[in-house]
DNA sequence: GGCGATCGTGTAAGCGCTTACACCACGGCC
DNA sequence: GGCCGTGGTGTAAGCGCTTACACGATCGCC
């Protein structure tokens, strides 16, 4: 008995998890072909004859053939499959761009694997090597900042990559972003521009978040440009939640004097800092302006609607991927793409209050 | 020269991509012992021989070896990959019952794949086709009704797969849900309850999205238990959009005479439609009260407060993602969950306005 | 008509792992 | 002391594809 035929003979039924899967060779046999060319029939149609094409083509229909997508990764070696790590997906403004990237992927052939790290570094460089095992053709990266190992890592697989949400400071680092400091930069100027003199701050955390990070220092830098003290007692760095920007609210209605203008790094706290005002009966933007980051659907269907700074999400996604593809395919070298911001002015921002009067009617729009 | 001299020859630097990968041989023989014992050092740890196994283990972290998920897979016949097919992900209900699977898949070393159909069954059968290309080994779906080729692909295929969102009709059919009907008859009842009589539906495409048809054919249905007429005019069913719900919500108020009351089958018709009211400054729920669905973060943080159904959507994911997994080891045979809604009241509904005055203050609650 | 180029196809060697089975060395047992 | 059971390890045959190369048939051209 030969050792083959023990085998055969110790799994009845062949084929994954025991089924009876056909595979290539099956569908040569039935066509009467080679293995070869019925591969070739599914790579690349035009090199085999339209009537063995006609032939391979009709036995794979009958049988719903479906190739193993593990085998031609291995056999290729390339698995055509993306990574996309991003903090969170709960947060709408990331699934905007995740969703533009799994269109352009799936289009191209390409299935995405996104990883959520929930903002944490440790996690991020888990799933970094997750995905190198699954041996992803390339890799879409949420922010810059990161442990060296994980750049590290992902050279010396020659793993391509493209970092999106900030444009990166290391020239060598491809990224397709808008540039977050410029952004931060038009909310200031906006507010400035109103008359506000002492503005807050609320934003992400800094240390997990080079996003927030670089809003923050923007938001300190035009501050100075415009001649403005920079307070520390009225910025407040918490987590990615509608109740972390209540709460940071709630905290900066008590200073004194109070600011009369807030600057929330990302709509979700915008959000929840409004809704502080809101139950707390200050008046937006009669008392106190609120302007938020991203432009969130949510943002126009709040009372007030939101000034915000309009990200472009989507756009984002699509064009990373589209570059990430190329730079796979090898027809593009990686590179780096500034995208433009709008600022978006609707209710929820206006002139400071008047001086000596306390609550004015929020008749100031 | 022998073939394999002469591939080796030409192809400079073996491995991935012409990278210098190091592979499972290379630790072997560095570590003097055999590929197989690697693989048990991964796998099977305890069965190895502790001293070798420390060998191994440091020859794996002197070349920071990744093991190739791809040969994996092909060798083991199971991938460790699970697929998940939702609808959108923009709606965040459908981020948060994501998140949830994605945590328990990766704390189990699966990887999610997801595909997204926008609610297009055409887009899904293809999906499907891709998932099961990349050999996920089980699926999560979303709604019960699609074409009967797709199951039968699964069947043949032998993936195991859990329906979500959706307590399957086919006790066939294994599902982590609540129970839509009973869901929507607790909203109707609410409204009844405050003495409303003339209702109108917002929801979404029944053609497409069979939780949308079973909420329809619950709200029907419930009214008639209540005594009350179904109103084919007071029915929109529409995509799932902010301004679909407010469209619709337009041309609602406008029906006469106008109803009193506004079940949406979900959030964001439901917020769209509140933001509707705002707008045309019809008191809610003074003139009109409204009922969601889904109790999405925004329904707490807009004005009025949404009064919505409650959708246990991270647990469905975790027991959903919890039963495949159990399924795929073999430790457990396909079930049907069904988990239980709550009806949060918040302040968008209340008793209809009294019946000869227009216009009542919003003074109801 | 002869020759090289081109086309279509087959052969078979991998791709980087897992794992059935073989084998060896001990240890315990009667 | 011989025997069997056990545990640790190696050998090598796959897993289901892709693809380099070989080879015969056709084709265009002078």
């Amino acid at each position: 008995m030969t050792r083959r035929a023990r085998m055969a003979a110790a799994a009845p039924g062949r084929g994954r998890r025991g089924g009876s899967a056909v595979t290539i060779d099956r569908i040569a046999a039935e066509a009467g072909v080679s293995t070869a060319t019925v591969s070739r029939v599914i790579n690349q149609p035009d090199r085999v004859r339209s009537e063995a094409r006609e032939r391979v083509l009709a036995v794979i229909k009958r049988h719903h053939f479906v190739s193993d997508g593990l085998a031609v990764g291995l056999a290729s070696r390339r698995s055509r499959l993306v990574g996309l790590l991003i903090p969170t997906i709960t947060n709408s403004i990331y699934a905007l761009s995740t969703q533009a990237i799994q269109r352009v992927a799936q289009q191209a052939g390409y299935t995405v694997l996104v990883g959520i790290s929930d903002f944490s570094p440790e996690r991020e460089e888990q799933l970094v090597q997750k995905l190198l095992e699954r041996r992803v053709d390339g890799l879409i990266l949420t922010g810059e900042t990161r442990s060296p190992a994980i750049y590290e890592k992902l050279r010396r697989n020659l793993v391509p990559f493209i970092i999106t949400w900030r444009l990166t400071s290391d020239p060598s680092l491809p990224s397709v972003s808008f540039d977050n400091r410029k952004a931060t930069f038009a909310a200031v100027d906006h507010l400035v521009a109103l008359g506000h003199r002492r503005i807050g701050l609320i934003c992400g955390r800094s240390d997990v978040n080079d996003r927030a990070l670089a809003r923050r220092d923007a938001f300190a830098e035009r501050l100075a440009f415009h001649g403005l003290a920079f307070d520390a007692t009225l910025v407040f760095e918490r987590d990615f939640e509608f109740v972390q920007g209540r709460s940071a609210m709630h905290l900066l209605l008590q200073r004194r004097p109070r600011p009369t203008a807030v600057f929330c790094a990302n709509d979700i706290q915008a959000i929840g800092a409004l809704y502080e005002c809101v139950e707390a009966g200050i008046a937006v933007p009669g008392e106190i302006s609120i302007v938020g980051f991203d432009d969130l659907p949510a943002a126009q269907y709040i009372t007030p609607q939101l000034t915000t700074v309009r990200v472009p999400a989507e756009e984002m996604g699509h064009r990373a991927a589209a570059m990430l593809l190329q730079v796979i395919a090898g027809t593009q070298a990686p590179g780096r793409i500034e995208l433009p911001v709008d600022l978006i002015v609707r209710r929820s921002s206006g002139p400071p209050p008047a001086p000596r009067r306390r609550s004015p009617k929020r008749r100031s729009r």
